[in-house]
DNA sequence: TTGTACGCGTTATCAA
DNA sequence: TTGATAACGCGTACAA
């Protein structure tokens, strides 16, 4: 608190010669105070230099306005992106907001969200994926999940079955007659809804009779490794494509602009016999060799959801009797098609 | 708070027979409880599944543990990767992190600071750039700037002069005899420790009677015109390199990148006729179609040394006496050089 | 080692 | 429209 003892309510009513509470009122109830009283009031303030304690006020009405953020990570660009679009919702919800990285650390996750409910925060959204929906709903305050499990609690999630299907529709509509999706592993028993995109664009496939197949390896942060695998599978993709035109759909941006470089690298034309899909419109995607097309999440939207939604349940919790929605309430958000140079028929190749 | 009447010391009190105090006790100072009385309140904690109330203990004790984070976005690389580290201080400092993103906008950010005061946080980390670093001391809570004016305040700053002469270094030790230097436009009277590159660079050229110089483009947000613009100047450096080996020292990874993909699209050899090292250590440095040969700032170790030193500026700010330092710290981290493909001069070229 | 009693700065209740 | 006073939940002298 501040060291050279902070003037309060009671040395405005001293000043003023008001009682505290008409000081309180100034601030929640401003309308029920004469004029006279408020310009008072006002000059008081500004001659102490008055200097507004919200801890103290929490502590008398419970009411925070403080949420948690509890993200896996800062790495990837889906996480730092929807977190730049929550924050930036301060202006209109005036949510002040603790975040935590978890680091893919449940024991630190677990602590994490401890610390949170001792600091009150009235609600949560929460990114990473390591605690149940089961565990995370025991806390008995609001929660909005974006992008991952979320059977127990509310959820803002991008629609990445329709994803996938876009994806494989827009390489069949460049003329792209086999079709392979080239993803990292997942631990067997992970729930991550970004895997959806991969039935979408198998059953579009399978709907429309294209040649598709699907390749996966194991995930290595390091670079090199990355490099090699991918460059493996590209091998497989290029004995099996057999001339034909090949629609390459990426598990992300990264992971598309690592194939684009090592198929320039190797010699391959870019659109003319390989076709190349992402996802996320991460900044990688715009910022290589040739611009990628690729399906972007709809970050604003999820972020302003999120909040919304989160806030409409914090509403219904501060009432004298809470009524939080019986059921979860799950958003689905439409993703948007982004189409670049790597899919582009019209043009002439990049080699 | 917790709507269905929260569990306190009082009651935890009343089940065990102790006083408030021996609860409160438990909490702080566990070890001046004798073991059995441990034991029972251990018990009772867990009978009645008591939940800490962190925001009552501030009120109490004025020690909020939280620290206020004021970014300029989240769109930058330097911002989140620095906003991951220091979220991860956490383990070891335990501060709660509020945080605010200022959108570049004054007005925004005054508001921020003025909610981070009223919610009481301790100590504040502040990489945002448009208030000045006289209006955050006036707060009269410690304060560390990273990468921004510091002349009021504590700061953490990259070596950037140094990093210049890393740069222009490399390049002529690999064999460069015209270096040139391209980097955006900054608003006159804008105080950006980064902008110390230039002299950095410029100084090491002249000193070392090296061919230099320098370039600078509008800044805007869009690809479209920063492709135009850098490929014009490129055009100019062209036509000014005469066949000699050319050097070219970006402003940022981004650029560096942007800077590759035009050359190679032109037909240049990378790096037998030019050369090019970036600044940052970004993802697009090593996503680049020939990994870029950059600049690396320690954020692992600015973020450290910040959350560090502002740990002991609030410590001494939570004496009885607050002492805090008088002066101003600054502290400098050195840069470090990570060389990739735009620069090996053995390796056979690409193009 | 333990308990009593008050303080932290605000809001809420009830009278006036 | 105002004021007195009791919460809010915890920490901490001070006393025992």
């Amino acid at each position: 608190m501040g060291r050279k003892q902070a003037v309060t309510y009671q040395d405005i009513a001293e000043y003023t010669g008001f009682s505290k509470a008409t000081i309180s009122r100034y601030f929640n109830d401003r309308d029920s105070l004469t004029l006279e009283k408020q310009d008072t009031i006002s000059e008081a303030l500004k001659k102490l230099d008055y200097r507004q304690n919200k801890v103290a006020r929490v502590l008398a009405n419970g009411k925070t306005e403080m949420v948690g953020i509890l993200l896996p990570d800062l790495y990837h660009h889906f996480y730092y992106q929807i977190l730049n679009k929550i924050l930036g919702t301060y202006r209109e919800f005036g949510f002040k907001f603790l975040v935590f990285n978890g680091d893919h650390n449940e024991e630190v996750e677990r602590r994490n969200l401890q610390e949170l409910m001792a600091y009150k925060v009235e609600g949560m959204i929460v990114l990473s994926n390591t605690l149940s929906s089961e565990e995370l709903a025991g806390t008995g305050i609001p929660i909005v999940a974006i992008e991952r499990e979320d059977r127990s609690i509310h959820s803002i999630t991008t629609d990445n079955y329709l994803g996938g299907q876009m994806a494989a529709e827009l390489l069949r509509k460049r003329g792209c007659t086999k079709l392979f999706h080239i993803n990292s592993e997942v631990p067997p028993g992970y729930i991550l809804p970004a895997r959806d995109r991969i039935p979408g664009f198998v059953d579009y496939c399978e709907k429309n009779a294209i040649s598709h197949q699907e390749y996966y390896f194991r995930y290595r942060p390091d670079q090199e490794s990355l490099q090699q695998q991918i460059g493996a599978i590209l091998e497989k993709i290029e004995a099996c494509r057999g001339g034909e035109k090949a629609g390459i759909f990426a598990g992300n941006d990264t992971y598309a602009n690592t194939i684009l470089n090592i198929l320039l690298r190797r010699g391959k034309k870019i659109p003319s016999e390989y076709q190349i899909v992402g996802f996320d419109d991460s900044p990688i995607a715009l910022d290589a060799v040739f611009p990628i097309s690729t399906i972007g999440q709809q970050a604003q939207q999820m972020a302003e959801s999120a909040v919304s939604l989160l806030s409409e349940e914090m509403r219904k919790m501060r009432q004298r009797r809470p009524d939080p929605s019986k059921e979860p309430i799950h958003k689905i958000i439409q993703p948007v098609l982004i189409e670049r140079e790597t899919t582009l028929r019209e043009k002439s190749d990049r080699e």
